[in-house]
RNA sequence: CGCGGGGUGGAGCAGUUCGGUAGCUCGCCGGGCUCAUAACCCGGAGGUCGUAGGUUCAAAUCCUGCCCCCGCAACCA
């Protein structure tokens, strides 16, 4: 990495759900999360991405024994066939992967939980629910329909059509009702706790509303899939709870390893938590509420993201509007699958995904813009000059617009990122992308060509050019880190050594190519693809 | 009166915090150029900014009512 500044940086996404199939919408988070730690590693910080996958639960203990194997053997399955295999699919760059099965979560999720129980946030309870036998679960209140005919007065489950029966087991419970203040002073004190700012007003207003303390075990009489209470072995921690803490066992919370208590100090509290907008509440207010509890530090910032519409639909399993990320890297590949969901949506806000959008961005702005660039540079550079940068001669005013607009676009494009606005930096890059298009209209390289007393305008021309693609090769290696990779292989690489050694501070400034060095044949970043 | 998001030229979006020429990408039409991935550059057509009213010298932007679309409604991850 670029000389090391000393800042830390930790960004997480959540964990996956084994049980669920890897969408688009998964992608979508990693992928958006890969974005901004690959940025602040490209800014000289020590950038840390945590993901992973949550695999106790219900539903998992169930498929498996629909499956004829344990739970923890479908797990490793899943986890090696659809997850792992998710992260290659879309050039994902994490630092770690946890799975909630792991030695190193469960035992420090004990520690946790023995922590709050013996500070009295932890409590024994009775909890009192509508429980449908069919389902052999309780029901939210979503689930439950008012019963019809001979079950007329009665509540039914929504799935069974059959009454709910009223059942009370006993449960521990957190005391979450202790932080609604706390937890509203805490939003107050720090307002960019939450972003973007309609997912702040949405849990601000939910958590004024009330809140209740929260059941966070279950009795093992019902399935025995979780981590054990640690003083309780006939129950076993609610999936949640569980879930959430991943974000600091993975990365030493509670180790007794001197090295990972430094790891520990060093990454926590996270820079920010990338979440769907489905689940700000759990990030946004229980797992704070768990943390202050024990005396630890909120992350600095939770990101709740939108929705990918299909159809102008929310994406969904049940209407067949879920598309497997290969769908589109099979024929578009990684960078283009990064690149699109990316700078096609503002990130907060939902978007809408189309096979047509995808398409035309691709073409425009990747091949036809960035890559048909790279492709024309180097084409004149090997033309005019044997494939040898020239060196600069005198600047015009002109070739000092290019320049500021380089600057501007990095400096602008910082600041995005700052704010986690990921489209926005890219758009800002793209300025660049254009005015060099601009440029090389406008000077003409190949009049300047024709007559050799043109020779040193020629050069300057084309170093100009040149270095422009330097620029846009590091600030557009967190997004499209392949395409970049061949791009500084040709023009970056000898004159300056690897990319990831670049700053992106260094991306705004002019004149860091070495004049006399070779550029290297590159093959086309973006090929056409040709309509089915 | 449950909560929230949204309704801007054919499509997808930005702009609304701090009112003052309605912007971007794609598509369409016309022109230029030829280094390049039939790519690049310039110009043009196209919008009563959901709707009704209010405040103001001036509203997409502030206030009120209404209509429509979408998501959520916590111990189902």
């Amino acid at each position: 990495m670029p000389k090391n500044s000393g800042a830390s940086f930790y960004a997480t996404t959540p964990i996956f759900y084994v049980n669920d199939a890897p969408h688009i919408g998964h992608a979508y988070t990693e992928v958006a999360t890969d974005v901004l730690t690959r940025w602040h590693r490209q800014r000289g910080e020590n950038a840390f991405m945590l993901t992973g996958t949550d695999e106790h639960g219900e539903k998992i203990l169930r498929t498996a024994a629909a499956n004829d194997t344990s739970p923890k053997a479908w797990a490793d399955k899943l986890v090696a066939d659809a997850w792992l295999p998710l992260l290659d699919t879309i050039d994902i760059d994490n630092q770690d992967f946890i799975r909630t099965t792991e030695p190193r979560h469960e035992a420090n999720v004990q520690k946790f939980l023995q922590h709050l129980y013996d500070t009295g946030f932890i409590y024994r309870g009775e909890y009192e629910g509508n429980y449908c036998v069919g389902c052999e679960e309780y029901k939210t209140e979503g689930d439950i329909l008012p019963g019809e005919g001979s079950f007329e007065g009665q509540d039914v489950c929504a799935i069974h059509s059959k009454p709910v029966e009223k059942l009370a087991e006993t449960n521990y419970f957190f005391k979450l009702s202790e932080f609604e203040q706390v937890l509203l002073d805490y939003y107050e004190a720090n307002p960019t706790f939450i972003q973007p700012e309609s997912a702040r007003n949405e849990v601000i207003s939910f958590v004024r509303r009330g809140l209740e303390d929260l059941s966070i075990s279950r009795s093992k009489e019902k399935f025995d899939w979780g981590i054990d209470i640690p003083w309780d072995d006939s129950h076993i921690t609610y999936v949640w709870f569980d879930a959430l803490l991943n974000y600091i066992t993975a990365i030493g919370y509670g180790s007794d390893d001197a090295e990972l208590q430094e790891r520990f100090k060093a990454l926590w509290p996270a820079s920010v938590q990338v979440v769907g907008k489905d689940i700000l509440r759990f990030h946004a207010v229980i797992w704070p509420a768990m943390l202050l509890a024990a005396g630890l530090e909120p992350a600095k910032r939770v990101f709740g993201h939108g929705w990918l519409l299909v159809g102008g639909e929310k994406m969904s399993k049940s209407k067949l509007t879920g598309i497997a990320p290969s769908q589109i890297t099979d024929t578009w590949g990684s960078d283009a699958f990064r690149y699109y969901f990316m700078k096609a949506i503002s990130f907060g806000q939902d978007g809408s995904f189309s096979w047509e959008d995808l398409s035309a961005r691709y073409h425009a702005e990747l091949a036809n813009g960035f890559g048909n660039l790279a492709s024309r540079t180097i084409a004149m550079i090997n033309k005019y000059f044997d494939g040898v940068l020239p060196a600069a001669g005198e600047l015009t005013d002109v070739d000092r617009g290019v320049l500021a607009v380089a600057a501007k676009a990095a400096a602008d494009a910082d600041a995005a990122i700052e704010e986690i606005a990921i489209h926005d930096a890219i758009a800002s890059i793209w300025t660049l992308v254009d005015e060099l298009n601009n440029y090389i209209t406008v000077q003409e390289p190949w009049a300047l060509a024709k007559d050799d007393a043109n020779r040193e305008r020629l050069g300057t021309v084309m170093y100009v050019i040149a270095d422009g693609l330097r620029s846009l090769a590091i600030l557009l290696a967190p997004v499209i880190p392949k395409a970049t990779a061949k791009l500084w292989a040709a023009v970056g690489q000898d004159s300056l050594g690897d990319l990831s050694e670049q700053s992106i501070a260094s991306a705004g400034v002019f004149g860091a190519l070495k004049p006399g060095v070779q550029i290297h044949a590159l093959e086309i970043l973006f090929p056409r693809v040709e309509q089915e």
